[in-house]
DNA sequence: TATAAGAATGATACTCATTCTCAATATATT
DNA sequence: AATATATTGAGAATGAGTATCATTCTTATA
């Protein structure tokens, strides 16, 4: 992704704090949450404050560039939004977080919805448990 | 539920502020909040302070009596922990809460695991969006 | 270019749900 | 009763996230 086109594209200027906060977290593959990201990018220029990091987050939330997770650990945690929809497997012990895509339950979802009138806007599912590796 | 019973059984010792705790929360059939219930159990005993309150839920959640549950809200809510696992349908503009269950999702669930090797331990669904009277 | 207006930043104060602390009470045991 | 143990309530502490505000960029205009 072109950070530099998308902020454009979204009319957000972009300024070297915002560049920097953004491709940390645009180049993990990780669920960062905000005081991570702050560490990540501290390293690389001490001067940034953690208010900018929120604030920043909070801009490419609002122009759809990221999204907010919480997957219940204390604290939200953000990502690239990718083109597809997709749902969590959440390791308890490493935290890794595995993503998948199964559109038999996204139908099964909406098919609920209905039979109970419901308008769905939008929707989460989490599998908590132990990865492959911790299960062992 | 038979209050009394239930804490013998686990072992907890029912004190009168547990009782009136544990009773206003198992007789609601909402999803309280800590605050919510704390209102409800002041006005029949102003006495009790928000820490027992605190307390109680711990204790009758680390005995499987209730479960704490996050709709993204910004505090915890706590519901009888029913025989049957169920999600929900959670209405952003009343707040109202539908339960549901639908089995064929959930063994879906389990097959995706399965695939990725992942042991499940627990899981949560939410759909957000309007319920029947808030979507006209 | 100079300058004024506007946006962004960083330090810090604040909010608010939840947890912790600790002295005071209540309950159980000897 | 006397002692040990458990529970309570008030308020302090915590921690993620937000708001404030003076300072520091940018941008626009004279
Ligand atoms: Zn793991
Ligand atoms: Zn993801
Ligand atoms: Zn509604
Ligand atoms: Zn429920």
């Amino acid at each position: 992704m072109n950070i530099e086109k998308v902020f454009v594209e979204k009319g957000i200027s972009l300024t070297s704090q915002r560049r920097l906060i953004a491709e940390t977290l645009l180049n993990s593959s990780k669920h960062l949450g905000a005081e991570e990201l702050f560490y990540l990018v501290h390293k690389k220029n001490p001067r940034i404050g953690l208010a900018t990091v929120y604030r920043t987050l909070q801009i490419m939330r609002e122009n759809g560039i990221i999204e907010k997770r919480d997957f219940g650990d204390g604290c939200s945690r953000y990502e690239d939004r990718k083109d597809m929809h997709h749902d969590h497997l959440i390791c308890m012990k490493c935290g890794n977080v595995i993503e998948f895509d199964e559109p038999t339950i996204e139908n099964l979802q909406m098919k609920v919805a209905e039979k109970k009138r419901f308008k769905v806007v939008t929707h989460r599912l989490e599998l908590f448990g132990y990865c492959n590796k911790c299960s062992k």
